[in-house]
RNA sequence: GUCCCCGUCGUUCAGAGGCCUAGGACACUGCCCUUUCACGGCAGUAACACGGGUUCGAAUCCCGUCGGGGACACCA
């Protein structure tokens, strides 16, 4: 089996890939990981592809799709081959490319590398509890090995003892034993791949040469190493990049980050300083520059150089990085276009307004009405507010953080399905629909008095909505207020 | 629990055997500038996880311990 020359790349075109999957907000990991694979290959002329991992039918999305697009846009970032411009590769969506998944499972299948599997779900699960109540790692048992199915799941076949190695330019090889891993469903019951299925076939046939992914993939790995094999592929260069982090070392998430792409741009944050940033993230420049474009990046990026200690996304730099832009990359003019389009958007005004029309009298008034959809911080007071009946924190709390995950994972956003979601909310947790409906507006607004709620909650729009929950949530909690003590 | 990855100031990155009494940036503190705030300037606090080796010499190499993280799905 021939390994690419990993040091080499000029031995051939260098292609890399990312294969976001389209089942959420365009997150800033896909970011990071997007700039290091875009400035490896623009090192060495190379191609950058987009592929959508939509093999999740119950999760996957268009909208999130074309948002995940809109963002690596947004970001700078141009792929030379994508669902959405084609490429001589393609379909670049996978969902798209079942027939060729299906011929592949086939040989698999032919060869004996792998077999159908039939065992029930809650068979599996019944063994998984039974290996986590003895302590045992928990893997598949290998049932159907034994007997000849010709219908099912088709799972890998994985071979027993067998020390399995593979090399990572940033930590040299890695040896996992055979018996640490399971056998992977590749096809599942819909007809559909795994992950790991589809990933490496078209890792292959897309001629993809560097795979530059998060380090959450080394475990599963070896995995990709037996299908590299079973076809008698040869195996491209990986490279696991340390996971971004929150402020605890946990790998970065929406429940203690700001993380979705989205959420930048709207809050102001400019593309060339998100990219900016997330090349401070593991790599450093030799000379020590911290300020950079991204075709400064490009010509000094060395993926060698990069560490290996998993980086907190440090917002209070991003925000001292963004800050030194405006200041000196930024005129007069320019910062007038710049809030003119961010805050003050004739989009975001044609949605105002209708709330405010009846309720001012003259343009002096408008922000003694609508402040709050311009801000950034709410102050609110609680304390006096008897429609707030919550008198015990704790629950307050839960409640709180209930909203904020349905709000999160509501559907569309519009005024009706935001009141059909809050009514359901106060009958689900037995909460006066009053005292929930005025705990909104005070923890979102600031307010007592505003436009209908639902219609607020919906122009101000899901990011800042949550985000100032959110916010309420971190004061309530150390009570700095001493809410409760009224 | 099992396997894998990682371990330098609070955060980020520098350091690839002597140049290290460990450097830069963010954050923090103080001073200066300034009617105020911000910006800017200057100064300061602050780290090689621990224990063993190897070596004349270790933050740098090896081993162990501890700590953190990730993975263990018909999710990616």
């Amino acid at each position: 089996m021939v390994c690419l020359d990993p040091f080499n790349p000029n031995s051939k075109e260098v292609r890399v890939r990312i294969g976001p999957s389209p089942t959420g907000v365009p997150h800033v990991g896909t970011g990071y990981v997007s700039l290091f694979n875009y400035a490896f290959c623009r090192q060495f002329g190379g191609k950058f592809i987009l592929r959508i991992e939509d093999t999740d039918q119950k999760r996957s999305t268009i909208e999130s799709e074309q948002a995940i697009l809109n963002s690596i846009k947004w970001l700078g970032l141009k792929w030379d081959e994508g669902p959405d411009i084609g490429g001589p590769y393609g379909p670049y969506r996978q969902s798209e490319r079942l027939d060729i998944y299906q011929k592949h499972v086939d040989k698999l299948l032919q060869t004996g590398n792998a077999y159908f599997c039939t065992c029930s779900t809650e068979r599996l699960t019944e063994i998984r509890q039974r290996q986590i109540a003895l302590k045992q790692p928990t893997s598949y048992d290998g049932t159907c090995r034994e007997y000849k199915r010709n219908s099912g799941v088709v799972r890998l076949k994985v071979p027993k003892y067998e020390k399995i190695e593979f090399f990572d330019l940033l930590r040299g090889n890695i040896n996992i034993e055979s018996s640490e891993i399971d056998d992977q469903v590749l096809l599942k019951s819909d007809g559909f791949p795994t992950y790991h299925l589809a990933n490496v076939v078209d890792d292959y046939l897309m001629r993809i040469t560097h795979v530059i992914r998060g380090e959450e993939w080394i475990s599963s790995t070896p995995k990709h190493i037996l299908l590299y094999r079973f076809f008698g592929w040869d195996i491209p260069v990986f490279v696991h990049l340390p996971l971004l982090r929150n402020f605890d070392k946990s790998k970065v998430s929406k429940r203690k980050n700001p993380v979705s792409l989205e959420y930048f741009k709207e809050a102001g944050f400019l593309p060339e300083v998100m990219l900016n940033f997330l090349g401070l993230m593991a790599f450093s420049f030799e000379d020590g520059r911290e300020i950079f474009s991204l075709d400064d990046f490009i010509s000094n990026f060395k993926i060698e150089r990069i560490s290996l200690g998993g980086p907190v996304f440090d917002l209070r730099k991003l925000l001292w990085l963004n800050g030194k832009y405006l200041r000196e990359k930024y005129s007069n003019s320019d910062m007038l276009n710049y809030i003119q389009k961010q805050v003050f958007s004739t989009e975001y005004l044609t949605r105002i307004i209708p709330l405010i029309k009846d309720r001012i009298e003259k343009s002096e008034d408008f922000f003694e009405y609508a402040d709050f959809f311009f801000k950034n911080s709410i102050s609110f007071n609680l304390s006096g507010c008897h429609l707030i009946n919550f008198n015990d924190k704790d629950k307050l709390i839960k409640t709180c953080e209930f909203l904020i995950d349905e709000l999160d994972s509501l559907k569309s956003f519009e005024g009706s399905s935001i009141e059909n979601l809050i009514r359901l909310f106060c009958d689900k947790h037995k909460i006066e629909k009053r005292e929930l409906f005025m705990f909104i507006r005070l923890a979102v607004t600031g307010k007592r008095a505003t436009p209908p709620l639902f219609e607020t909650l919906s122009v101000l729009g899901r990011n800042r909505c949550v985000m100032r929950l959110r916010a309420f949530l971190g004061e309530i909690k150390n009570d700095t207020k001493n809410f409760f003590n009224h």
